[in-house]
DNA sequence: CGCGGACTTGATGTGTTTCAAACCCGGTGG
DNA sequence: CCACCGGGTTTGAAACACATCAAGTCCGCG
């Protein structure tokens, strides 16, 4: 809760246009016309590990999206615990909701040093009545985000507890087998699972060799040996 | 895999606007000159309990409004389990894919005895095009989807056991404290735990009275006592 | 009447939680 | 430079909840 803010440091306006991800991103498929309904600035934003994009209530008054580095959505607990509910990576939207007019359900948190882009609740409205391309999208958007839920909650929510973590190394490993990872509490609350339990499970599949911890939270990943491990007991 | 398909009856042709759900349903805020460009018939089916409304995988041709009733939406592990990922009951809509084109992802079953309204795709591509109101509806919808299946992740995906039965409870009641339940194993498929403990959980919840058993899965229900246990370990 | 399916219950084992303590490491200040 | 601190990680031992395997019961139905 009482997590500094700062962090979220101002890098320039984006240039949509040439964005490299744009193919991957919300403006997917916005034509050269498009681009001229836009008539609010559109923020490049670094935020720092641990700096929120919004907090979960908070007045909608921009979505993001993210063009490199991790973001976690997190929900909090009656109880007083966290829950991840999705976590977020280049090309991914955070904040959708704010393109209804709804509050954020969630607080979204740098967990990597992310790069975004602040796109301002106007410009996706003007932008969604103008053209039949963002509203595609939009929808597209929402069909993504179900199918993350439903994939948290089969993939990682079933199974023991090493078949989930394999499984989450799974999602976050990069074509050289790579893997930034984050710390153990986060571990757990993505997977449901305590802290001890996450660590316990990290560090016996680095003394396995399954996983090689390169620099800190850095792992070289067997990805054999953690697909045998996703669905096995 | 060999549940029959049997027991998905006409029923007739839907007359959306007297439709007597209408106002929680897709086609909330259409006006008249809207429906007026609905040229394909909209079915109303009757589907029995274990029968499915579609398949994962189908070609999408229809979406459904559930009018009554209670349907589940499945997806299968690799394994061969199955793990329920949603609970659809009255106004809410199936198969919201198909509005994309996108192959269903879940398989929909009815738990209880359902009445739908099934809308062909291209119905809702046309509608969808022509007026702004459903367009807004389908996005509503689809927000809506996300928000369920976080819940579903925090609410019946954290706590022990029985706190994981209470809370299913509290999502099933209605106003007089009545709850039309299911089998023990769809409870398992829901909670993530296995049969014989949601069956242990909800027998020892009948001896303390804090349920009681009307009919066969047909419970009255101590809402407070239910509260309690719901966030309690 | 006897069968099958869903539910219940028991005994046992194991995975996970819990509570605690030790550890490692980067940072701070003497 | 080193002592010291604090946060994140690791590890241990004991308690516990849940899974597993295996019967047994209670229906409805042919």
């Amino acid at each position: 809760m009482k997590k500094t803010d700062i962090g979220a440091a101002w890098r320039g306006l984006a240039n949509c246009k040439g964005c490299g991800i744009r193919e991957t991103a919300l403006f997917a498929d916005l034509t050269e016309g498009d681009f001229s309904l836009i008539h609010l600035p559109i923020d490049e934003i670094v935020v720092a590990p641990g700096a929120a994009l919004y907090h979960v209530g908070d007045e909608p008054q921009a979505l993001y999206t993210v063009r490199s580095g991790l973001v976690k959505l997190v929900q909090y607990l009656p109880n007083g615990g966290q829950r991840i509910v999705r976590l977020l990576r280049a090309g991914d939207t955070a904040g959708l909701e704010a393109a209804l007019g709804e509050p954020y359900r969630h607080t979204a948190i740098a967990v990597h040093p992310v790069l975004t882009c602040r796109i301002p609740r106007a410009v996706i409205q003007r932008l969604s009545e103008e053209t039949q391309h963002l509203h595609q999208q939009l929808l597209r958007r929402w069909h993504q985000a179900v199918e993350r839920a439903d994939a948290f909650l089969v993939e990682l929510g079933t199974g023991s507890a090493r078949a989930r973590v394999a499984r989450l190394f799974l999602t976050l490993i990069d074509e050289q087998d790579d893997c930034d990872f984050f710390g153990r509490e986060d571990v757990g609350a993505v997977l449901g699972i305590t802290t001890e339990t996450a660590s316990r499970v990290v560090a016996e599949l680095k003394r396995q060799g399954v996983l090689d911890e390169s620099r800190p939270n850095r792992f070289h990943c067997d990805r054999a040996a953690l697909r045998a491990l996703a669905d096995g007991p």
